[in-house]
DNA sequence: AGGAAAATGTACACATATGTCAATTAGCCG
DNA sequence: CGGCTAATTGACATATGTGTACATTTTCCT
């Protein structure tokens, strides 16, 4: 039978180098993604590693189908979110920047960084982002925007996040959300009520001064 | 003597190893510029390399330091160059995203992917990052915008740009032109006007239908 | 307790990479 | 041409990675 996802007594497991993979992968590239270091990070033999997978390259694309299903999906999601103004659906599409629950950016820096050097997974790369940016572009149409320039302020904002993933930097919370509100009103045009943005802090526990 | 850059009937050189080190970077990332593919490339035994190079260290310090010189320093430039409104001097910016003797978008992805499994990359990544959003700040505060603002508007406008060559993709010219305006529009607040973009056009060989 | 399945470990074969060294070859200049 | 030096090479030593075959241990279930 197919095994259940229980953990029985044993030290190895799929799940254990599928995590130990994602963690080599955020921290150094695809490239690090070894079976011998990942064994000793387990302390584990190597080989026992092939009990689980049947190669590297099968676990490479379980790491994959990882990335795949979750960053793009939730991204989808809140675009599509209730709100009553456009300030207020972006903000609701900034939960993602700003939750790893809904969000990897490690994740997906890593993977288009990968990208460079597989055929396989830039096609991915540039599926996920079609997806994503339709997804945004919708959005403005629906609070009254052109197709024209729906499209080029759902690139804008999709753009920027995936430029401010690549530089990588840990700017602190307070910084990022006081720079919020401006960032609102060039992506969308209009200045976010406060309302509004007290309900953004508050969801994500940050009290301004 | 420290040997003119003059290439001697050899068939190696410095330079030589350097450009292929250089086309595998942006082909497949740092860690395909290994010596060994390098030397099947150019047809070259393999321990000739250390004839130019003390080690494989050696090499990619050239490579980097071959990024710092170019792409960073055309960006100030631009971002300084004369320009009567801002939407002008946001052209002039612009010249960097389409002129490849301007801006190495592969080479700066590349780099950038790097920076993932190197602390030191990551510095000067980082280091170049902030000289260049520096200057776009200055940009946007020489035409009179406040500096938080001004802050937000020259992130807004690098971040943009490096999440485009996040996306790796090669969209083509005329789309682009096309988009020109509105990005302008939303990065600077104010419309260019049709001299502005014509000129622009001009010197980049495109002729809108 | 005992046997089957699940998991791990040991040994081997192989591939690819790095770097050192001594020997060799190619170009150039007097 | 001879000789000097720049450039090139092959042989060696070593490191790290993959994957297979087979033996061994551990756990679960009856």
């Amino acid at each position: 039978m197919e095994q259940a996802t229980t953990d029985s007594g044993w030290r190895g497991s799929q799940e254990g180098w599928l995590e130990a993979a994602y963690e080599a992968l955020l921290e150094s590239g695809v490239d690090s993604v070894k079976i011998l270091p990942l064994a000793k990070r387990l302390n584990l033999s190597r080989t026992s590693f092939y009990w689980f997978f049947k190669d590297r390259e099968e676990l490479l694309d379980a790491l994959i189908a990882r990335w795949r299903d979750k960053n793009t999906g939730n991204l989808v999601k809140q675009s599509e979110a209730y709100a009553e103004t456009l300030a207020e659906a972006m903000l609701n599409v900034f939960d993602c920047w700003l939750n790893k629950d809904l969000f990897d950016s490690q994740f997906e820096f890593a993977v288009r960084s990968w990208a460079l050097q597989s055929p396989d997974i830039l096609a991915e790369v540039h599926a996920a982002d079609q997806t994503r940016m339709e997804a945004l572009c919708r959005m403005f149409v629906r609070f009254g925007h052109e197709e024209g320039p729906a499209d080029v302020r759902a690139r804008t904002t999709y753009l920027v996040q995936i430029g401010y993933i690549s530089m990588q930097s840990r700017e602190d919370i307070a910084l990022r959300m006081k720079r919020i509100p401006e960032y609102i009103a060039i992506y969308t045009g209009e200045v976010p009520q406060q309302r509004e943005l007290d309900r953004f802090f508050a969801r994500h526990g940050y009290k301004p001064e």
